[in-house]
Parts: structure tokens; sequence; C-alpha cells
DNA sequence: CTGAAAGCGCTAACAC
DNA sequence: GTGTTAGCGCTTTCAG
């Protein structure tokens, strides 16, 4: 209520001058007995130095943006939580937006961090190139993390290993007998699904385009695309779901179809989420560890000095997955000619 | 990565000075002209005006600051996501962070917001009483979401309308024929669990203490409450999970012990989530509209005139539950009875 | 080792 | 209607 206390008044209090007080607080040279005086007054006054005056000084904030696509979905949740761990061990605030997958949205947000003098940005990206034009021209430090997006190899991204990930999952479902896999892939997938193409290949299976379907983040778009792979058809005997929205989908859709999991079905999911054990049966899931690509991924926008915007371009980081075996693959049948007869 | 566009660069572009440009771009009065070539030299530079400044001299930030006790828990973040969609109408930034439920960790993230000079928080609170000390000290304006505090009443809150719902839950249990029904109360639900009480004497049914458990939030926590209260108590046929993370733990213990849901017994749980659909059964549930009371709160907090800190106490917000049923709910039997033979 | 002073970008008096 | 100017709270030369 009372006017927030400043250096000045800590400064008065003590007998010294601002720059003194300054100096003590930031850990600078003073006398032990200044900085004695000085401490005893900023405790007493219960002072806390202004972020606003210092990073206006300093022309830098420090903080860091965070633009997930939709913080409601349990993987987001967790890249979030942990880039807030981080951010939080280096007691900088971390300033979020939603942006919905929308390249208009982003690029609101976008402006928005800008205004705010965020110079520091972690974010999974929509993949659309112009939201980030004005970022780079800003000479933002930014790091993407879950995905990556096409023309920016110069932004360092961590990310799950997912081309790895996809492979262990189709080798065990192939390894099961299974032959015919679909795939459901998200938006911002196209790793996963240039994995699964290429895992089928290297096994010496061919590649049923029919068998790779999209689907839009949103549950409606998820639930069409997976009831409609498991109408058309019918003789697939396995489906790997790109995200637990499309693990959703596929649960719900094999389940309105009567279509039994594993007997009639196997399915993995990409995701690892607490449900996956409260279904029946429990979900098999490849498992990325989203909290730690969240918290590498703002370590690494903290570490990055200022200037290093543009320049070399960065591989990325590459986190490891876990395929987590549950309940949900069987041996694979011929599940379309079972149906027919 | 050039040095940032500033006022005076637009002032001079244009050849005016910089509280000319100052008006234009804030709405005040200028004529036709001027505000012509002003806009254009601000286009033309792309010139972003900085919030640093303005907040410095306006003495406040507009921002929102959000306290959640965990981000990964899906309630919280729908409750975020509504914060994040009204601030983001507003154009105002928000400032998250997450306390773990944690008086300490909370008293930090406070801290920290008091130092980037935020006015403005909604918080789901801790319980604590002293982290928001300095908080109303400062003058900020603090508005609860989804929990209340006691000995805060001067604080307005936003929340579901929890005796309702409960009182709903019980009374559907009751025509179902349940006698027996027990109570799973988490970390600051006390409401919850005083109208479950009321409910049961208002029906005239009594309270078996022992029926009524508390668990910490989090799974290994959860879980053990609800495994000890189904061994303790075989006797119970239904049973009222407080939080998702509880009606998990719930129908992960029933599973583990055998116990058919709802054959062996009944469950509702307090929020709904999309796996409450997928279980087997779907689980009924009461929900909360979570998104709403963040956008709610939010909206509180943005009307809100920024000296109101202390002064008349304001009763909480109350939004409506829905009792939504699915499958997990039979008749009253004596589950008991049944097993002992 | 310490203080005085400049100035970060902006807005709000105040003068013209 | 428009320009000049004084700070907002802080850090950082630069003298002493």
């Amino acid at each position: 209520m009372r006017a927030r206390t400043t250096i000045k008044d800590v400064a008065e209090a003590a007998g010294v001058g601002v720059a003194t007080v300054s100096r003590v607080l930031s850990g600078g040279s003073a006398s032990p007995q200044t900085r004695e005086r000085v401490l005893a007054a900023a405790a007493q006054l219960d002072y806390r130095p202004s972020a606003l005056g210092r990073n206006l000084r300093r022309q830098r904030t420090g903080g860091i943006g965070l633009l997930v696509p939709d913080i409601t979905d349990p993987f987001y949740a967790r890249v979030a939580d942990g880039v807030l761990a981080c951010a939080r061990a280096a007691g900088e605030p971390v300033i979020m937006g939603a942006t919905g997958d929308d390249p208009e949205s982003e690029s609101e947000v976008i402006g928005m961090l800008l205004e705010q003098g965020v110079d520091r940005v972690v974010a999974v990206p929509s993949g659309a190139t112009e939201p980030w034009a004005p970022a780079v021209r800003a000479g933002l430090t930014v790091v993407f993390a879950a995905r990556h997006a096409v023309g920016f190899d110069d932004i360092p991204a961590v990310m799950a290993d997912e081309r790895s990930g996809i492979r262990t999952a189709v080798e065990y479902l192939v390894g099961l007998g299974h032959r015919r896999i679909a795939h459901l892939g998200g938006h911002g997938q196209g790793q996963r699904t240039a994995a699964f193409r290429d895992t089928l290949t290297a096994l010496g299976l061919p590649v049923d385009e029919e068998l790779i379907v999209f689907g839009r983040p949103a549950r409606d778009s998820a639930y069409a695309a997976a009831s409609g792979l498991f109408q058309n058809r019918p003789d697939l005997t396995a489906v790997i779901a790109g995200s637990n929205l499309l693990g959703e989908a596929a649960v719900l859709a094999a389940h309105e179809l009567d279509l039994r999991v594993p007997r009639d079905v196997s399915l993995i999911m990409f995701d690892d989420v607490p449900w996956a054990e409260l279904c029946a049966p429990p979900l098999t899931v490849i498992a990325p560890p989203a909290r730690d690509i969240g918290y590498r991924a703002a370590e690494l926008v903290l570490r990055t000095p200022p200037g290093r915007g543009r320049g070399g371009r960065s591989r990325p980081v590459k986190m490891p997955t876990e395929l987590i075996v549950r309940g949900s693959c069987g041996p694979g049948r011929q599940r379309g000619a079972t149906r027919r007869s």
C-alpha cells in the first residue's frame, strides 16, 4: 500500500550513497562495515530491488518467455513444468503464452514478449516461419522445444529422439508378427512419420501410404482420423498414435467400433500419461522425457549468451525415449480376414 | 540485433517531439496530419513501445501473476488456460509460477512477482497465511482461484460450488441405495469434506468418520489413502474422490484389489478429465468449470482497481458444477457381506 | 572504498 | 496542438 521501498530509502537509512547499496546488494566490493550497515538497513526496510529499474538500465530482463500450443495437453504441461523448474532455479521469471498452434496467435504472443523486453524464449513452434521474423530481428535468444521448424537450422532445439523411439516401437510390433501397421500422425510430427516409413523400409516391409493418416490437434479431428482409419482399413493389425491426443482418440474409436485391444488391434501411443496405466488394457507407450526436454531447453536458453542469435546451425539435442510395454499389444494376426468371415 | 527502436527514433523520423509520439500511440489528441506522420514512421521503423520504460514510469506493470500448485495437474492446467485466455484478451502478460502447494515455495514465487513489479495475481493458494503477508503489504491485488484460504476473507475468490456438487453426488449415490459412502479428500478441500458430512446428516444418515480419509497431493500418498480405505473398510459400497489424482488412485487401487467398478464399488470423481471417458467403465464425475474459474478470476483481478487491497470482505464467487453420469455407479449392495461369505 | 551523476524508454506536467 | 522537461529505480562510469 505505502510507496515501495527504493534503493534511495535504503541508502539514506544506511547513511551511504545509492551506488554503494547497489554494489553491496549485487555482491560488489565494500568494506565489511559498510556492507553490514547496508544489509541491516535493507533487511529492516524489507527492501526488494525493483526488476523494472534494473532491467531498464541493463537493457535486458533475464526473464524467459514460454510458448506452448496448449497448456492443457499433458505433454506440453510437462514441458512447461520443466521450464518453470529450471527458471525457478535460476531465479528468473517466466512469461507464458498459449499459441493454439496458430501462427497468427503465435505472432501476437511473440509481439507481446518483445514489448515486455523479454530476451529469451523457449517455444514449441507452430511451424510457420513468419511469426519468428520479428523475434530474430530483435535478436532475442530462442530455443525450440519438443519440435523443430524447417528453415530454422540456426535455432537450437531440444526434442525427443523420435526416430529411435518410433523405430523401437515398429520393430517391437513387427517382432510380434504385425505387418499392417498404421501411423496416426499429428501436427509438427514430420520426423515421426519419416522414421515410421524408414523403419518399415529398413525392415524390408512395404509402406502402405493409406495407413499413414493425420489429425489436427483437436479432439474431434483426432477422433475422425482414428475412426476413419479403422473403418477404411479393417485389415490393419496395429496402430501407432503420434500423441496422447491421438492415442486417446484411437482408444475411443476402437471401443466405439467394438475392436478389442489387443485382440483385434494392437496400440502404441507416443507419450506416456497417467491414464495410460488406467486403461483397460493399460497402454504400451513410447515415453518421451517431456519434463526434461523443457528443463534442458530452459538451461540452454539461459546459457546462450545474448548476442548469439543467428549464426552456426546447431544440431538439435535429442533426448532418449523409452518403450514402456504394458498390455495393449498382442501377436499380429489377420484381423481383416477374421472379421470378414 | 541492432539496437531497439525507441520512441526517440520515431519522433525524429516523424519530425515531431517524443511526447507527441507517445500521445498518438496511446490514443491522445493530435492533428490528423501529425497522427498520420507518426503512425507512418512507427510502422516504417517497426516500433514497439517498451513495456519496461512505460511500467517504470507508470509504476505498475499491468501484468498478471499466476500461481498454481502444479501445472501438470489437468485441473490446474485448465484454470491456467482460462487465465491465459483472459489475459490475452486484455493484452496483458502472465508471469507464471508453480508452488507445489508448499508455503515456502509459494513465498519465493510471491517474492519474485513483487520484485518484477507485478501488481495483480491470480493464485490457487497453498493455504498458509504467511506467504501472502508481503503481497498484501505491498498492496497488490490478489484473487484466489479454485480454493479459498482461511483468514483471507477480504481476498476475493472464484471457485466451484463444491457444496452443491458434493451434495448432488451424495444424493445420487444414496438414491442408488448406497449407505456406506467414503470420501477421499485432498489438500485444501475442507469445503468438500464439510459438504459431504452435511449432506449425509441432512439425509438422516450417520457420518462414519473412518470413511473420511485424506491423501496428500502426490500419487503415492493418494494411492495409499485409496488402497488403505478399501482394505480397512470392505463394507463400503461407494467412494467419492475429491480430485482427479485421488480418482486415479481409487481406480488403480480398486483394480489392484480386484474390486469391480461398479459391481463391488461405485465411484464418483470430483473433476472431469479426458481419461474419465476412456476408463472401463467410464467414470461418473462432478465436473467443475475449471477453465471458467480461471477466466473469471483473471477478469476479476483485472477489473479490481489497484488500491483496493484490504477492505470489505467479499463472498467467494461460486461456479456451478455438473454431475456427469457415466458408468461407474451401480446400485448399493452389501459389499462387505458378500465378500465375507 | 565510496559518492555524484548520467541515463535506460517512457509518460505526464507544464509551457508555448 | 505540440514540444520541453522531469523523473520512475536502478547500474555504472568516473572522480575523489
